[in-house]
DNA sequence: GAAACGATTACT
DNA sequence: GTAATCGTTTCA
């Protein structure tokens, strides 16, 4: 795991910086501080949840009201009740009018999962819709550390989804401890 | 109106 | 493997 000194902007990541692709925004968030309130944690593990076609992104039913947020400017949080119990984090991508979501997994040492990360965070729907690039109570921060390769896979829970589940979008540092679900080395059995 | 279904987690 | 738990979506 890097141990190497994080240097981080003062200032939030700007809006053009979620104005891009999903893909390009969820790879390039890993590394990233994310801060809400006293708490921050370096940004381990994302998905990319792209448009109208992807079966697992929410947006795939179309404009509703919970899906609003997502076909809004990029930059804000969308936030949801998961299962009942469990809030996740996304934060919104791509031009204003085009669907899309950068899902928050988890974070160093704010991990793991996305609904303990938001659990730590003290996040909940109330917190839905707040602007990532002004909001003082939750941003996000660009950082140097040097985060070593990003690595792709098939993203979690989504199974549902069809062929849309095979799609390598989840990104995370590999072999970090903070990470959710299937390591990137797996056990080996004798 | 009724019912099924989760972008999860913790426990048996 | 499965319970917990409720807003959103779908179906009648």
């Amino acid at each position: 795991m890097s141990a190497l000194p994080i240097t981080i902007d003062a200032a939030p990541l700007p809006r053009a910086f979620y104005a891009r692709s999903t893909l390009d925004v969820a790879r390039d968030l890993v590394g990233q501080v994310l801060v809400c309130g006293e708490r921050q944690g370096r940004i381990v593990e994302t998905e990319a949840y792209i448009g109208q076609a992807d079966r697992a992104c929410h947006a795939f039913h179309g404009r509703t009201k919970r899906t609003e947020i997502l076909f809004g400017p990029a930059g804000h949080a969308y936030i949801y009740l998961i299962y009942g119990m469990y809030h996740c984090l996304n934060v919104v991508t791509e031009a204003e009018g085009t669907p899309g979501a950068v899902l928050i997994r988890a974070a160093e040492p704010l991990g793991r999962g996305p609904g303990v990360l938001c659990r730590e965070l003290g996040l909940s729907r109330a917190q839905n819709g707040l602007d990532l690039t002004t909001a003082s109570e939750l941003r996000i921060l660009a950082s140097r550390c040097s985060a070593g390769e990003v690595q792709a896979s098939p993203r979690i829970g989504v199974d549902y989804a069809g062929e849309w589940a095979a799609e390598p979008w989840r990104f995370t540092i590999p072999d970090n401890r903070w990470v959710s679900g299937p390591r990137s080395t797996p056990r080996r059995r004798a």
